[in-house]
RNA sequence: GCCCAGAUGGCGGAAUUGGUAGACGCGCCAGACUCAAAAUCUGGUAUUCGCAAGGAUGUGCAGGUUCGAUUCCUGUUCUGGGCACCA
């Protein structure tokens, strides 16, 4: 400290002063508006984009901003190599915690998001991101969302052309129903009927272009929205009578609402929906085309669901009900006649009709009994449920009645929402049947042992009729077929994924731009948009489970010389402003429309998507389905919105106990009761905690002995109970010592009278690697520790923690070491006695070998995405050059540039101290040349078997036979061989050499 | 329950295509500088046997393929993420 004090003027030359440098090229850069990218530039193009935050009031936590400072050193990267980068950073700020604040504390959500966003901000800004701020974007904001309802009323009015395979403005829809009828165009929805006006007629999915011009508008509108990109529907939600809402899934906890632990049940409501549905083809096929890891591709490909098979209509024979059918879906018709049971799901509409009076009682017991749980648990319970319906259906092959079961794990939602079980083939069958002791059908011999199902299709069916002796593979299109011949039947293909519900009943989303008149939904015309959220005097639910908008008469039901009929009172999903806010960033302040086709064909796809895996089937999937409707629209130019995505993993939180005694005292003199209140609280540290467990007895009593010496005498003390663990704050423990002055000052002194029993003068925390959550006391404010240590400190270390893709719990003990990186490479530029090191003299082999390594190693590095072991190279670059006290600029320089996406601030200072003029940001990137690199020979691993045993020096152009020969003459190898001959040598030229004995 | 991922020293991790397991950093130990501390620097540090030379073991667990497996295959355990109204 003395030493600097006296030159204090040179004091930021002299040593690492980060504070200063940090805060200085900030303010330089915005100054300069540095990171503002044009659209209109001769380099090449590259996107780098973030998954945009939700601004939660909590802040950003360390695991935050991991993802965010690999897209910053990527697009830094990309910049250095000559490429105008689009780096936007903007807010998904709708969403339900901003109301649930709104209804608890009566403050707006615009306002509490707004102060959120503000908060975001400077603790992004902090962190040194190189985002163009001047194209951020908010969804709840009007401009923002006036194009995603604009967008909205595009889907609208849209319908997917199957023929075409793509989606057409509905008009043309419309031109084809005039001219030929839905002939060539069916219904989407296979179990959509047509009503009809008359008794007469039968219900129907077909007609021709007379039936359409005489059916009446309702009937018109009512077959369109069947074909609609958005449409309206009835689905099921999370009802809460006793709160009168609509509960989100995670509001949800074993059939209870969260708060208040109100019962929660199924209710059919009004909902919008995507007709994602019908891109479920194109989204499996885009796959092909993007560079997504393996694993999401699959779970993409496993939500989608795409299956092969058939739906087959059984005849339901039952006492109440005449001719009934039951449709069943099934990806295997080649085990009809292992068909031993069906099962319908309980919301089947079947049920009704076909219960038996002496089962009525059970179905509805049952059926309610399912009410109240969630998709969830209906499908992860181990219990088998299910309830007998009395009715049977018939085997169109050979006339045996199947007893119809209804079963919580089948799902209305999937395939005709009824199964035929086949339990010899079909494990959850095989159990349920075992349940309820069913008897099972053997339709493949020896493949079935009688102990669990066999899902194989490489058996030859026995017991199977005109199937008998036909391999399953090839048995499954020839049943097929006799479906089809019988008209019982037909091949189906089939998709798990379901339509995207579009609504929510709810206040903090985008209002939908749709007039009801008379059961009809009418589009506002584009020019009225934005549809303005209105303001509420409550946030509390409408009536009926509509969402709070409902409550407002005025705004719902507008005077008739502007509208007839009511609004759609339904808000949007949290995921609408986020399915195409990649393509606003292009051309954020555009008011004619949401992106200009100019823009959005400069930009073109996002090279580089970071973000976590937790939005694998949600956002990745509708932003991939709204960006193939607008290119089938024709407004942009693209199909696939993300080139190339990276998943970063989940940065976990390392939580720190504190271990609270559970005491009784006992006054052995004649003491008031209420004494107890006084005595103060006895923490134990870890190691008397773990004692207390294993049952030690010497420890336990140790314990109450000093409990006893503090609280003076007279007190009888005895265990209450075990200890108790207590989250303590993870800021106010060293590692695992717990900082005792500041715990007493935790949480408003309510700590400030403990007392703690200690190990070797201690006070040892325990710990457990969790979610990173304020609840637990274990989030690490990032800007603590840029405070400590700079951006640039903190940008390396999260880096350096390990792969981006990779979870791992954090820890900031490690932050020192980068920090000491740092400053180690600004002593190769300074000393603090004597000043100024760096010198303009022509760097040696060895310097050049050392920066020419580095180079190729960051720059691979950082094009895989490797930033941790890219930190680590710049690590050994710099213990290297100051080994061989390199002070040079030739190599320093260059080193620089390397380090600039890293540690921008450093970079551009010690850049311009070299006397360089311009921004380190726009230098360009050095070339790694090989011939500093080339090596002549290589201390080659010699192993005996396979184990590693000695090394030696070969030539790198040496022969086998060379090698063979150096090998058997090493004194190693041989005392190893015991002069018997090796059986072979294997030599991989500058791998490694191994001698089989 | 279903789908996906992960598991390597005391800790975070490295080993890019099957070829020297433990780079780099933290922590710890020892030493230098200092009245002392901090900072900084130097050396050591997977486990185990051995004074040493050297040997054995070792990448969640059990097998397999291979001259050779952290890497490929089969099974299994545990942890994390998702499962359609959290974002």
């Amino acid at each position: 400290m003395q030493k600097v004090g006296y030159i204090i003027a040179h004091k930021i030359i002299m040593e690492y002063n980060f504070r200063e440098i940090e805060q200085k090229w900030q303010e330089d850069w915005k100054r300069k508006e540095i990171y503002k990218v044009s659209n209109d530039s001769t380099k090449p193009k590259y996107y780098v984009l973030d998954m945009f935050p939700y601004p939660s009031g909590a802040g950003l936590h360390v695991g935050h901003p991991l993802g965010y400072i690999a897209s910053d050193i990527f697009a830094r990267y990309k910049r250095l190599k000559g490429f105008n980068v689009l780096h936007p950073m903007g807010y998904d700020a709708f969403g339900l915690p901003a109301e649930q604040y709104a209804i608890e504390h009566g403050i707006h959500p615009a306002v509490s998001t707004a102060n959120n966003i503000e908060n975001f901000r400077k603790q992004l800004d902090k962190i040194g991101f190189c985002y163009d701020w001047s194209r951020e974007v908010n969804t709840s904001h009007a401009d923002y969302y006036k194009w995603t309802q604009w967008i909205f009323l595009k889907l609208f009015k849209s319908y997917y052309n199957r023929s075409t395979q793509k989606a057409e403005i509905i008009d043309s829809l419309i031109d084809i129903f005039e001219k030929e009828g839905n002939i060539n165009h069916p219904i989407p929805n296979s179990q959509f009927q047509i009503p009809v006006s008359t008794n007469d007629q039968q219900p129907t999915t077909i007609f021709n272009p007379s039936d359409w011009k005489n059916f009446d508008e309702k009937t018109k509108q009512a077959i369109l929205m069947e074909y609609r990109l958005a449409y309206c529907g009835y689905g099921e939600v999370n009802w809460c009578e006793a709160l009168g809402t609509v509960l989100a899934n995670d509001e949800v906890i074993n059939g209870v609402s969260e708060r208040g632990g109100h019962p929660v049940v199924k209710k059919k409501l009004r909902q919008w929906y995507l007709r994602i549905t019908e891109y479920a083809n194109r989204l499996l096929d885009g796959l092909e085309r993007i560079d997504f890891s393996e694993a999401m591709k699959e779970m993409q490909t496993n939500w989608i669901g795409k299956s092969y098979g058939a739906e087959i209509d059984f005849k339901v024979k039952s006492q109440e009900s005449g001719a009934e059918n039951l449709k069943v879906y099934t990806t295997r018709p080649d085990t009809i006649f292992g068909v031993d049971f069906m099962v319908i799901a309980p919301e089947h509409e079947l049920i009704e009709k076909i219960t038996t009076a002496e089962q009525k009682q059970a179905v509805g017991e049952y059926i309610s009994y399912v009410k109240s749980r969630s998709d969830r648990e209906r499908q992860a319970e181990k219990k088998i449920t299910g309830c007998f319906t009395g009715a049977y259906a018939i085997n169109p092959f050979d006339g045996k009645h199947i007893p119809i079961w209804i079963s919580e794990y089948v799902l209305a939602g999937y395939g005709t929402g009824a199964i035929m079980a086949v339990p010899c083939g079909d494990e959850r069958d095989f159990k349920f049947a075992k349940h309820f002791n069913i008897p099972i059908t053997n339709i493949i011999g020896a493949h079935y042992n009688g102990e669990e199902a066999n899902a194989t299709k490489d058996a030859i069916l026995e017991n199977s009729g005109f199937l008998n002796g036909i391999l399953m593979r090839d048995a499954i299109g020839i049943a097929i077929a006799k479906l089809e011949e019988m008209g019982i039947g037909k091949r189906k293909v089939n998709y798990k994924m379901r339509d995207a519900a579009f609504s929510r009943q709810r206040y903090w989303g985008e209002p939908f731009p749709i007039i009801w008149k008379d059961g009809i939904a009418y589009p506002l015309d584009e020019k009225e948009l934005p549809l303005i959220l209105p303001e509420v005097d409550k946030y509390g639910p409408g009536p009926d489970g509509e969402g709070p908008l409902a409550n407002l008469k005025d705004w719902a039901s507008p005077p008739a010389p502007l509208h007839e009929g009511v609004r759609e009172t339904n808000t949007m999903p949290g995921y609408a402003g986020s399915s195409w806010y990649f393509l606003r960033y292009m051309d954020p302040h555009n008011d004619q429309i949401f992106c200009d086709r100019k823009a959005s064909d400069y930009w073109g796809q996002v090279d580089l998507y970071i973000g976590g895996t937790e939005h694998a089937v949600g956002h990745l999937l509708y932003s991939r389905m709204w960006t193939k409707v607008l290119f089938d629209l024709g407004h942009i130019g693209h199909e696939e919105p993300y080139k190339k995505l990276v998943n970063q993993g989940m940065i976990q939180g390392s939580s720190r106990f504190v271990y609270r005694l559970n005491l009784n005292y006992e006054y052995t003199s004649a003491q008031k009761i209420n004494e107890t209140k006084s005595f103060p609280q006895f923490f134990i540290s870890k190691h008397f905690y773990d004692d207390y467990f294993n049952n030690n007895h010497e420890t336990s009593k140790y314990i109450l002995n000093e409990v006893s010496k503090k609280i003076g005498g007279g007190i009888g003390v005895s265990y209450n109970g075990a200890p108790i663990l207590l989250h303590v704050d993870v800021n106010i423990v060293d590692g695992f010592e717990l900082n005792i002055e500041e715990f007493k000052k935790w949480r408003i002194g309510e700590y400030a009278n403990a007392e703690f029993i200690l190990e070797d003068g201690k006070y040892i925390c325990g710990s457990e690697v969790e979610k990173m959550s304020k609840s637990k006391f274990n989030t690490v404010n990032p800007d603590d520790l840029v405070v400590r240590y700079g951006a640039d400190t903190f940008r390396m270390y999260e880096m350096f923690l390990g792969p981006v893709e990779q979870s791992k719990p954090w820890d900031t003990k490690g932050i020192e070491g980068v920090h000491r990186f740092l400053k180690k490479l600004w002593r190769l530029f300074y000393d603090e006695m004597k000043g100024k090191l760096w010198t303009d003299e022509k760097a040696n082999d060895a310097e050049l070998k050392v920066l020419h390594k580095t180079i190729k190693k960051i720059e691979e590095d950082t094009e895989r995405f490797s930033f941790n072991t890219a930190v680590s190279a710049c690590m050994i670059a710099v213990n290297e050059l100051s080994d061989l006290k390199c002070y040079k600029k030739e190599i320093l320089e260059k080193l620089l540039i390397l380090l600039t996406p890293y540690a921008p601030h450093i970079a551009e200072e010690l850049w311009h101290q070299l006397g360089n003029e311009g921004s380190i940001l726009d230098a360009a990137y050095p070339i790694s040349e090989g011939k500093y690199l080339i090596e002549s020979s290589k201390n080659y691993p010699i192993a005996l078997n396979g184990k590693t045993k000695t090394e030696l020096t070969i030539s790198l152009d040496a022969t086998q036979q060379q090698v063979e020969e150096m090998i058997l003459a090493n004194e190693t190898v041989k005392k190893w061989l015991e002069g018997k001959q090796p059986k072979k040598i294997i030599y991989v030229k500058n791998k490694m050499i191994n001698v089989v004995m």
